[in-house]
DNA sequence: TTGTAAGCGTTATCAC
DNA sequence: GTGATAACGCTTACAA
């Protein structure tokens, strides 16, 4: 490009570059031939000057979960509405493909991260270490014991609204079944449920709160099918995610229990599957899109601020509540 | 690194790249240092050198379709075991937004490029005009007109199975819903369906093939209430998609049409959707993860290849029949 | 067997 | 206002 206009590849960086020391004339000579042969200055040589690739790592432990691909939409959406590349891995919730997955966008010159906690990250050593080196933010499956910018929704506050929707209903006995993990999603929810319960002058009561391990619909199908040959008594129950709570409505029209009138119930999450089952689910949405869009806003933010401060925020996105037939008003 | 050693920066770039002609000792010394403070090469300066990124580009059109994002479960899982990276954009089915990726991900200058096309993308030029530059594999939504490695999975085939699996149980009267908008699969599928009538004895009655435009749950629904409205009589129905076939029961059993008493129901792609509709539904289960695979595989081949010749083939992954409540046998 | 030096494409510094 | 030059980190002829 420089010899075609007989300049030196300074000039003509400067001026794509805007620098303000370049003569008129010149500058839109070169801005036009760049324009006219869609000229695209080469990553790697700027790569190696700047250090910045304009691309972003993100990790998630399952890309077919609808819920993460929602959030991803937003990351990939927002990305590309300024400039940036999106690099995904998956952990798989392994704590050693996460740790991996962190070296290996590290390695690549990603020039942030976002990230979503595998199941098994207890420790957390890894990503507080990675932290020092670039800027990492967290989403959804975040831990309170990070120092980090986190984007999640409000889990507490929509536990408590979806909660507060059953006993509105006079429903008094109401069943959660909640992640045996104790990751922060799952301890906000089960505030939330507490909270409710609370403040309507009820107790928590043990042998209500149950507990699985992946939240599968299959899992959700267990756990209430053990409640019901228990024959404990409840007419409200609180799936801590959708899944769970179309496997409980599904063991309990196994065994003659007719939703709603004999138990109340609610999800969390809003996924297509709940429209899907009869009685329809009625749940809490997650604002999946705008946390991929916080995300990456302010993973930007902390990129473009260079700073080696890393901000402990959290941010909260509101949930909204859905009802349909498995609760009706 | 080489400092630290005291040997040129040659000597090292040789030993980790295993080159013959360095000794055996020094050669250690280097791999052992490498791996002791964990040396990673700068990609910057690989890749200026070498024009190669060590990744890739995938375009889909949607990212929360649960069949897409399985298929790039298993494109992140075969790049990963070999070192590569995975950039993903999203063409929301945009003619335009497609080109926009195609252009994006080459000047990124990855590697290689995965495309599943989307909807709007009659125009094929900016497709053939790439495929120039940079080795470019299409998998799930193809088209015959491009001549490139295409994998699908064998949709004739599986919708000739499914349509076999009506007749086996008596039904005659077998309804298609189909997508409008002429794409390969549909085309495939139609195909499939129009053999298994024929080879059945059975000729294709055009009043049962009904077409819809964007697959979804609701469009399968309207079809059906149409068709229940002008009295047309039917005892089978295969829906091209899950979702078109999962709406189509639904508003079967508003109108008071039992399944599969009064028409067997058959769905294509086996989504988590199929096995929450009651009754759960048959359906044809795609090999999402392997199309993933094999993609990567073919466009890793492709790549090293480094040859000018697109290959033109098309590789058929087979799909499996699920037999469910909607259609027992 | 090892080292030297050039060059990949870009930008920042400094001289003209 | 413009250009020469060095530097980023790596690979590879070629020289030693």
């Amino acid at each position: 490009m420089a010899e075609i206009l007989n300049l030196s590849t300074s000039t003509v960086s400067k001026s794509l570059l805007g620098h303000s020391d370049i003569g008129e004339s010149t500058k839109n000579r070169v801005l036009e031939l760049a324009k006219k042969m869609n000229y695209q200055p080469n990553l790697f040589g700027k790569g190696l000057r700047t250090q910045k690739t304009m691309s972003i790592g993100v990790i998630i432990p399952d890309i077919t979960v609808h819920y993460s691909s929602l959030i991803l939409k937003g990351i990939i959406e927002s990305a590309k509405g300024v400039g940036y590349r999106v690099i995904i891995s998956e952990s798989g919730h392994h704590h050693q493909d996460e740790k991996d997955a962190i070296n290996t966008l590290i390695n690549s010159n990603v020039d942030g991260i976002l990230l979503s906690i595998a199941r098994e990250s207890h420790d957390i050593e890894h990503i507080l270490e990675a932290s020092n080196f670039i800027p990492i933010v967290l989403f959804d499956k975040v831990s309170s014991k990070i120092p980090l910018t986190k984007i999640i929704d409000d889990d507490e506050f929509g536990a408590e609204t979806a909660v507060q929707h059953l006993i509105a209903q006079g429903r008094r006995k109401i069943v959660l079944i909640r992640e045996k993990c104790k990751t922060s999603n799952s301890e906000n929810r089960y505030r939330g449920y507490a909270r409710a319960l609370s403040s309507a002058g009820l107790t928590v009561d043990d042998v209500l709160v149950r507990e699985c391990d992946s939240m599968s619909i299959e899992d959700g199908f267990a756990v209430t099918e053990a409640l019901i040959a228990e024959k404990i008594e409840f007419d409200g129950l609180f799936g801590a995610t959708d899944n769970v709570a179309i496997g409980a409505i599904q063991a309990m029209k196994k065994n003659g229990i007719t939703i709603p009138r004999d138990v109340s119930v609610i999800g969390f999450s809003n996924s297509k599957n709940s429209t899907i089952i009869e009685p329809s689910l009625s749940t809490m949405e997650q604002p999946g899109f705008n946390i991929g869009k916080y995300a990456v806003k302010y993973l930007l933010e902390e990129i473009s601020e260079d700073s080696d401060i890393s901000t402990n925020r959290t941010i909260e996105l509101k949930t909204k509540l859905i009802v349909r037939d498995s609760s009706p008003i």
